[in-house]
DNA sequence: AGTTTTGATGGACGATTGTCCATTTTTGAT
DNA sequence: ATCAAAAATGGACAATCGTCCATCAAAACT
C-alpha cells in the first residue's frame, strides 16, 4: 500500500511536469523559467532540485511524459480498430489528426521541444515519431496490404508507403502549427487517403472519406486565390 | 555611390544577422544571447540596440533573412527548370531536398524558429512554407497537369496534390531534422515521386528518378506499365 | 508518546540576461 | 586643418536566471 508520503511525492512530481508542459504550450520554452514553473505548480522553489536535480532534467522528464501521452493515445485508438490493415491505417491517420491528439496544446509542445531537439539529444529522443511503435504499426499494416495484393517489389513499396504516410502526417501537423484556425482535419485526412488510394486503389479507393462528396461543396470553381507569379499559360 | 559610412553600416547589420543565424544553428535559440551574438560578430555590445533597437528585433530580422534566402534558393533553381509542369514540380521537389537548401544548418534554424513561432507572431510569419510563392508555383503546375489530363474534379485534385506535396516535403524536412546522418535524399525524392506517380501515372511514372536504380534505366519495361493496373487483381 | 526520517520550504547566492548611455572614434563636409 | 555628424564602443545597471542549503513540517516507525 502506498503511504501518504510517497503518494504526495508522486503527485508533486507530476504537478511539476504538468506545469512545465502548460508553460511551454502557453508561453514557449524560452519563457518557461523556474519561477514560472513553481508558480504554476503552486509549489516551492526547491522542489525542482529535490525531485529532478535541476531544471534541465525536469524539462526532459516533461518531454518524455508528453511523448508517452501521445503514444498512449494512438495505441488506445488502435485497439478499437478492426483487423484489416487498411482499417488500421485509417484509424492511425484519423487518430493522429483527431482533436484528442492534434490540438493547439500538443502541437505547441511538440514543436517547442523539436526546436531544441538539435541541441539536447535527450529531448530529441522523445520527439521522434519515426522510431518507436508508430512506424512499426504502419509498416506492419502496409506489409500485409502489399503482400496480399501480390505487388512486385513488395518490401520496397511497403517501406516507401510507410515513410510517405508518416511524412504526410508530419506535414499536416506543421500545417496545423502554422494555421491552427484555418486547418481542416477532414481535408487533411482526405488528402492523405487520396494519395493512398492512388497507390493502393483496391484497398483505399472505396473508403468513405476519399471523395470530398460528403458534405463538402462540390469542387468550388474559384477556390484557390493564389496568384500565379509566372507560367506561360495562365 | 554608397559612402564608406553607409557601406560599413550595412555590413555590420548583416554581420549581426549572420551571427544570430550561426548561433541559432549551432547552439539553439535558448543559448543565443546578446553576449554570444556580439562575440560571433566581433562587434561591440551596443550595436544590437543601435541597429535593431533590441535583441528581439534582431532575431526577427534574422528569421526574415533566413526565409528570404530559402525562397531565393528555390526560385534560382526554378529558373533553370523547363516549361513542362511536371519538370517544374520535379525541380521544386529535388531542389527542396538538395544539399544547398536542405542541410543541417538550415534545418536547425528553421525548426528553432518554428518552435518559437507560436508565441512570436512576427517569426511565425516567416517560417511558413505554405503561404507565399512556393505554394503558388506548385499549385500552378498541378493545375496545368490536371487540366491537360482531363481529370474529373480538376481543381480539387490540383489543390489536394499541392497540399499533399507540400506536406510530404515538410515531413521529409522533419525526417532530416531528427536523423540527419541516416537521411537519404534520393530515397526521400523517390517516395514523393512514387506518390505522385500513383496519382498522375501519365506524368510522373516515367520520370527517371522513381526507381533508385541509379542507372536511371530509362523506363524499365517491367516497371511503368505495372504500376497503374495494380488495383483489382494484379 | 517520543524519535527518526524524509519531503517541503523559501530565501541567499553568484552568474548571466538584455538594455541603455556617456564616451570615443571615424567619416564626410567645410 | 577644422568641425559637425554619425557610428561604434564597452561598461553600468537592474532584473532575472537556476542552484543550493539551512530550516521547518509532517509522516512513519519504535
Amino acid at each position: 500500500m502506498t503511504g501518504k508520503r510517497e503518494q504526495n511525492r508522486e503527485q508533486n512530481r507530476l504537478a511539476l511536469i504538468c506545469a512545465v508542459l502548460d508553460s511551454v504550450a502557453e508561453k514557449g520554452i524560452s519563457e518557461t523559467s523556474v519561477s514560472e514553473i513553481i508558480q504554476r505548480a503552486g509549489l516551492s522553489r526547491g522542489m525542482i532540485h529535490l525531485h529532478f536535480g535541476g531544471k534541465d532534467n525536469l524539462v526532459q522528464a516533461a518531454a518524455h511524459h508528453s511523448s508517452q501521452e501521445y503514444y498512449d493515445g494512438i495505441e488506445a485508438l488502435l485497439q478499437t480498430a478492426g483487423d484489416s490493415p487498411q482499417k488500421r491505417i485509417e484509424m492511425i491517420v484519423r487518430g493522429d489528426l483527431s482533436e484528442r491528439i492534434l490540438n493547439r496544446r500538443n502541437v505547441s509542445i511538440w514543436y517547442a521541444f523539436r526546436g531544441e531537439a538539435r541541441n539536447r539529444t535527450a529531448i530529441a529522443e522523445y520527439s521522434d515519431t519515426r522510431d518507436g511503435r508508430l512506424r512499426g504499426m504502419i509498416h506492419n499494416a502496409f506489409s500485409r496490404i502489399v503482400r496480399e495484393a501480390g505487388t512486385p517489389d513488395a518490401p520496397g513499396v511497403a517501406r516507401d508507403a510507410t515513410h510517405g504516410t508518416l511524412a504526410l502526417l508530419e506535414g499536416m501537423w506543421t500545417d496545423f502549427l502554422l494555421h491552427p484556425d484555418r486547418f481542416d482535419r477532414d481535408e487533411a485526412a482526405r488528402i492523405i487517403f487520396r494519395f493512398l488510394a492512388a497507390m493502393f486503389p483496391a484497398h483505399f479507393a472505396l473508403t468513405g472519406a476519399i471523395r470530398p462528396d460528403q458534405g463538402e461543396a462540390d469542387a468550388p470553381p474559384v477556390e484557390a486565390p493564389q496568384r500565379r507569379p509566372e507560367g506561360p499559360a495562365a
